[in-house]
RNA sequence: GGAGGGGUUCCCGAGUGGUCAAAGGGAACAGACUGUAAAUCUGUCGGCUCAGCCUUCGGAGGUUCAAAUCCUCCCCCCUCCA
């Protein structure tokens, strides 16, 4: 598939096939193609719902796996619901850490939604994007509806959650409201009337907490499809800002860039398989080439930043990237962009390890010091041994710490 | 309400009076190797006017020549029983 214009598919089985194109889960295919059918028939485009933190508006490319496939829905002609849980937001999803989260203000979710809103729309339509904010209808709900709400699952089918149930058996606790999250997660769907629901595999509980509710009160039970996680830079733990392996949608160009092009060679493909509008046979081609040595896995791994690079900023800035990128790293040459520091001319000269500091290149003078007895630092191209080094605070110096901090330090 | 366990450097975690800026692991950073990688090896990993000095072990006091380690009070977290 790809996103140049609206396609419309009329063949039921073809757009199954694009949803399921690599998800993980599917509940169920059977009422996915009930719900196809009739969709086609009244014309009626079916509601699709995703739910986001309202704490973290900078997305990152595990967010947009999520992304792609409400893409995929939208292009299909069905109604993205994209919900901001402002509400849930001030339990937290349950992860067993015990935190409990800063409420937001109402001017910091409106913030954040328009971060959102930014960021988003780099990848779905806007005009067929319906923003919505659960705090809408929770808001509304009294103690008595919680209770009601509460009344409809048990103890015993929340321990079914995996989270719940390690917990419990080991005696680890599980506060009261942690049990609201899902409850209150699903009532969304109850309040928006889902069709199909889209989440990672860790909300699985959470999504089919959606079916049930609906069902409970009589309403047809939404479809739920869970992606994968993706893998952050490190290839084993999920991509998450807290463990600073990711890559922000939001990054400049030669980060989103750079950061791909440091992703090893298994996780690449991995990343062509959830990211990349390639097909899967065209995918396929690509390792088979680099199996039978007609390309070069690096050559692969630079298309694969180029396309992800201009998703997010034009095909231009990516070419871009790509060619600081190869002067920096395979030329061994300069970036194209370097940070400058101007400084005041002074008479006396300043000592290596506190120019460093000030010049933002290390985190500290001793820092700065280990720098250069590492070998890291050059000054115009020469190598720097002595810690205790002066440099006259005169002209112009360029200056390298390891391979890729730079800085252009001007006294005038 | 009762009993017990615990708060250590970015994270996990050892350390129960000097040999502790504090073991070990992870992360990170640097060097080598490479495809820019990954893996691997080596090293670094509080700060400074750097072979010396200063500040850190939940907080505040105290004992001592000497405290992360002992005492007092306080704050916070957790578990079990009720």
């Amino acid at each position: 598939m790809r996103n140049n214009g609206v396609i419309v598919k009329n063949n039921i089985e073809e757009q199954i096939a694009l949803i399921k194109r690599g998800a993980v889960e599917l509940f169920s295919e059977k009422e996915l193609v009930k719900k196809l059918k009739r969709s086609l028939e009244t014309g009626t485009p079916l509601k699709i719902k995703a739910g986001f933190d309202p704490t973290a508006p900078d997305l990152h490319l595990g967010h947009t796996v999520l992304l792609q496939k409400l893409k995929h829905l939208q292009v299909l002609g069905h109604d993205i619901y994209f919900l901001i849980g402002d509400f849930t937001g001030l339990i937290g999803d349950p992860t067993g850490k015990s935190e409990t989260r800063p409420p937001l203000t109402v001017d910091d979710v409106k913030r954040n939604a328009e971060s959102y809103k930014a960021q988003v729309f780099k990848i779905l339509d806007p005009d067929k994007t319906k923003i919505v904010f659960n705090s809408t209808w929770l808001n509304k709900l009294s103690s008595h509806d919680m209770i009601k709400l509460a009344s409809e699952l048990t103890v015993a089918r929340m321990l079914e959650r995996d989270d719940f149930k390690k917990r419990f058996e080991t005696n680890r606790p599980i506060s009261i409201h942690e049990f609201l999250y899902p409850l209150i997660q699903g009532y969304d769907s109850v309040a928006l009337d889902a069709d199909i629901e889209i989440g990672g595999t860790d909300q699985l509980f959470n999504l089919l907490m959606g079916r049930e509710l609906q069902r409970s009160r009589g309403k047809e039970p939404q479809v739920v499809l869970t992606m994968p996680l993706l893998e952050g830079l490190d290839g084993v733990n999920k991509m998450s800002k807290s463990l600073g392996n990711y890559i922000g949608v939001a990054e400049s160009p030669n980060d989103i860039y750079g950061k791909i092009m440091s992703a090893s060679d298994d996780l690449m493909f991995r990343y062509y398989e959830l990211l990349s509008d390639l097909t899967t046979e065209e995918i396929a081609n690509l390792k088979e080439e680099i199996a039978s040595g007609s390309a070069h896995p690096k050559t692969i791994k630079m298309r694969l930043a180029t396309e992800i690079t201009s998703k997010y900023h034009g095909t231009e800035a990516a070419r871009k990237a790509e060619e600081n990128f190869e002067q920096v790293f395979k030329k061994k040459s300069l970036p194209d962009q370097i940070p400058e520091k101007i400084f005041d001319r002074q008479t006396e000269a300043i000592k290596l390890p506190n120019l460093l500091f000030q010049a933002d290149l290390v985190s500290s003078t001793s820092d700065g010091r280990r720098m250069i007895r590492q070998n890291a630092v050059s000054i115009d191209g020469v190598k720097c041994t002595d810690p205790n080094q002066e440099i006259p605070s005169d002209g112009e110096l360029l200056i390298k710490v390891g391979k890729r901090r730079f800085c252009r330090v001007i006294f005038q």
